[in-house]
DNA sequence: AAGACGTGGAC
DNA sequence: TGTCCAAGTCT
C-alpha cells in the first residue's frame, strides 16, 4: 500500500544548506573516510560542540585506521575523555583492527562491509558510505526522523524509530543524482539540528514552511507513544561507571580496590559498576588492581 | 525488544 | 531544580 505522495523537500533543503550548512570540519572535502568514520562514532548521542575538539585531537593523533589499531585500547579509551559512552572508544578501536584484518586498512565503501564493523549500526554504516563515499542511500538519524515527521506525516514528533519503515520514508525523499542525494542526506540533518528543532523549531525560517504537513494542520500537539523517561542521572549506576572509568582513566598505573571504592559511598553500587565494567571490556582486575583495557 | 549505556547544556 | 534532549548501538 503506497504511502501519500511525500512533498517534494529535497531542492529547497538542499538551496537552504547550500548557504546555511555549519562549517562542520568532518565535511571538508579533504578529510579521509577515516576521518568520517570517526566523527560519526562520536557524533553518537553527543551534540557537535563537545566532539570537535576530540575529533580534531584524535584524528592528528591516529590520522589512519592502522596508527589506532597498534595501540592498546586503553589509549583509545584515554583520547575518548568524557565525551561519554566510552565503549564507543572501545568499539572504534575494534573497528580499527577489523579495518585492518579485513579490509587492508582501508575504511569499506559498502553499507553490508561498515555493517559488519563493531559499533557501526544503520546509522553509522549509511552515513559513512553517504558522506565519505558517496553512495546513493538514505541516511536517517533522529533530525532527520523529526523532519520526516512534521514536514510529511504532520506530526509534531517521530513515531519510535524503525529501520526499515524509516529508510523506506527518506528513500521517497532522496533525489535521484548522487550528488544531490548526498547533499539532501546532511541537509535534512541540518535541518532537524538547527530549525526544525524539538523544543523551539523555528519555522520563520524554515525553507519548507509553505508544503510543511505539520504547520499547515496547525501544529497540533504529539499524541503519540510518550518516550520512556530517561532515569536520572545523579546517583545511577551510570555516574558510578563514569566516576570509576576517570579514575582509571587517570592513574597510569593499576587502581588497587582500596583506592576504588573511594570514590563512591555505596559499596554495593559501586560493585555493580565494576562488574559491569569488567563485563564491557572497560575495565580487566589484575592483581595489583583495575587498569583501563591494554588488548 | 525494551532497557542500558555518559555527560553536559538548555530551559 | 528537575526534566528533556543529544549525528545510536548492543544485548
Amino acid at each position: 500500500m503506497p504511502r501519500p505522495a511525500a512533498p517534494d523537500l529535497a531542492p529547497a533543503v538542499n538551496e537552504w544548506f547550500a548557504d546555511a550548512a555549519r562549517p562542520l570540519p568532518w565535511r571538508a572535502a579533504e578529510v579521509s573516510p577515516w576521518a568520517v568514520l570517526v566523527s560519526e562514532f562520536m557524533l553518537q548521542q553527543t551534540q557537535v560542540d563537545r566532539v570537535l575538539p576530540r575529533w580534531e585531537a584524535w584524528i592528528r593523533r591516529w590520522p589512519t585506521p592502522a596508527s589506532l589499531a597498534a595501540e592498546p585500547a586503553a589509549e583509545a579509551v584515554r583520547a575518548w575523555d568524557r565525551l561519554g559512552y566510552p565503549r564507543r572508544a572501545l568499539w572504534l578501536h575494534r573497528a580499527a583492527v577489523e579495518i585492518v584484518e579485513r579490509h587492508g586498512g582501508e575504511v569499506p565503501r559498502g553499507v553490508d562491509e561498515l555493517l559488519a564493523l563493531q559499533g557501526v549500526g544503520p546509522y553509522t554504516a549509511r552515513a559513512v558510505a553517504a558522506f565519505a563515499f558517496g553512495v546513493r542511500v538514505p541516511v536517517v538519524d533522529t533530525n532527520t526522523r523529526r523532519v520526516i515527521a512534521r514536514a510529511v506525516d504532520g506530526n509534531a514528533e517521530p513515531a519510535p524509530p524503525s529501520t526499515a519503515r524509516d529508510l523506506a520514508a527518506m528513500s521517497a525523499l532522496l533525489p535521484e543524482s548522487p550528488h544531490e542525494a548526498r547533499a539532501f542526506n546532511a541537509a535534512a540533518m541540518e535541518l532537524g539540528a538547527t530549525v526544525c528543532t524539538a523544543r523551539a523549531p523555528q519555522c520563520g525560517v524554515c525553507p519548507v514552511s509553505d508544503r510543511c504537513a505539520w504547520l499547515r494542520a496547525g501544529s497540533p500537539a504529539y499524541d503519540g507513544p510518550r518516550k520512556p523517561k530517561q532515569a536520572r542521572f545523579a546517583g545511577s549506576d551510570r555516574q558510578v561507571r563514569g566516576l570509576v572509568m576517570r579514575e582509571l582513566r587517570a592513574a597510569h598505573r593499576p587502581v588497587t580496590r582500596a583506592e576504588i571504592m573511594g570514590i563512591w559511598a555505596d559499596a554495593v553500587q559501586l560493585e555493580r559498576a565494576i562488574s559491569g565494567l569488567i563485563a564491557d571490556g572497560l575495565a580487566v582486575e589484575t592483581g595489583e588492581g583495575m587498569t583501563l583495557p591494554e588488548a
